[in-house]
DNA sequence: ATTTCGGTGATTGGATCCAATTAGGGGGCT
DNA sequence: AGCCCCCTAATTGGATCCAATCACCGAAAT
């Protein structure tokens, strides 16, 4: 019977994921490690090495001999990341359409279930969590893994943000909606009417997240 | 007098960049923690942050329990890193014709002497660093750090491989002379030429490297 | 009163040490 | 003879420990 081999090392990474997504580590605060690491119940040693990658994500930044602080996200910031999800999810997008199979389609339909019912239960975690999967299950489809990679960096990097998105009723029903045109338009093959779909579901995304940055 | 404090964690991760790009660390190969960490005259701990850097950039891979290996490059890798350069290339380039300013110019032009300088030299190293300092000042100008950074990753990626680029004297010759054209619609704030000439320089220089790798 | 200097405590960065897992090889069984 | 299993060695992953740096605070001097 396999007692299942723990990577405790990945297991820091997404506790730290979740702090910070939950604002439990707030933008520009310090971390302090040892604090982390007793909190984690592990040494400081994978916890650096979860930092690093998360610095290289630029979730945090790192001052020398100062430690690593949650980093912040300007408005100017958030509208380069969408500029440049906007630029790499067309190009994703496209290539999704031309591979996409009827077998592909299904997963994806079911996945966007998955993000119906996360939705009816409201919890904010778990919608931010399916939308996830439903989204990169469509650009994983271009085969592009590089491609795939750069856009979960700048997804991670607006995370924090994006969930406030998620806390708005309306904006929940809205992303349904936009779901099943995005399904329509990708069973179509219809590469132009899936890309555009895509460009408005980033468009009410960013309005509402700079509006709550702005404030 | 200061000293000056180094910071011994970017000194490793710079040898170990040049470990690699230098090709004394080969593609596939493992890398033995205990080893390296002689060689640097360091110990595991700094190496293992700096690794972790270089996997997030792709540049390594790791495999639980059993180490870090070089990444391989295959041939369609290295059309997907190009067709992604290409992309976000287009995207800084535009952005950096629409904000240049004349002291950049010069500053740039400075740098194209440097590279003809190491080119005069004929060390490949020297080369590819200065390259890849006028590349970048351009990008810059972008005004979009994101932006910049992710492009920092992909050239990262196949440094290996475009070093082989500059060892062929031919080549050596022909990118100076596409540098200047560069420098030419950059001056004239043409925003389309300037494009066009990236585009056929990283056309020549991902046919060379293909070729390569393909043998 | 304000500014500057020095000391002390806290926190990071790096080294050493220990446990856990994997790969490789030799021996035994079928 | 071939295959499988177990045992050992090597290497990684994680914990603990030590040194170096920075921030904070108070005191003294202008």
């Amino acid at each position: 019977m396999s007692v299942k081999t723990l990577p405790t090392q990945e297991e820091v990474l997404t506790q730290l994921r979740v702090e910070i997504l939950t604002g439990r580590l707030q933008p520009g605060q310090q971390i302090v490690q040892d604090a982390l690491a007793e909190k984690f119940g592990v040494s400081r040693v994978p916890l650096r090495e979860a930092l690093k990658i998360l610095e290289g994500e630029g979730q945090v930044t790192h001052h020398l001999h100062r430690g690593y602080f949650v980093a912040e996200l300007s408005i100017t910031d958030l509208h380069e990341v969408y500029r440049l999800r906007a630029l790499l999810e067309r190009e994703a997008v496209t290539a999704a359409v031309a591979n996409i199979t009827d077998r592909d389609l299904l997963a994806i339909a079911e996945l966007a279930t998955q993000v119906r019912k996360a939705t009816a239960t409201g919890e904010v975690l778990a919608i931010t969590a399916a939308n996830r999967e439903f989204h990169f299950a469509i650009f994983e489809l271009s085969e592009m893994p590089r491609l795939v990679r750069l856009l979960r960096q700048l997804w991670d990097s607006t995370d924090v943000y994006r969930s406030v998105y998620f806390a708005q009723a309306p904006n929940r029903e809205r992303i349904l909606l936009e779901h099943d045109e995005i399904l329509n338009a990708l069973s179509a093959r219809n590469v132009a009417r899936t890309v555009r779909w895509h460009d408005t579901h980033r468009d009410n995304s960013v309005a509402t997240v700079s509006a709550v940055i702005s404030s």
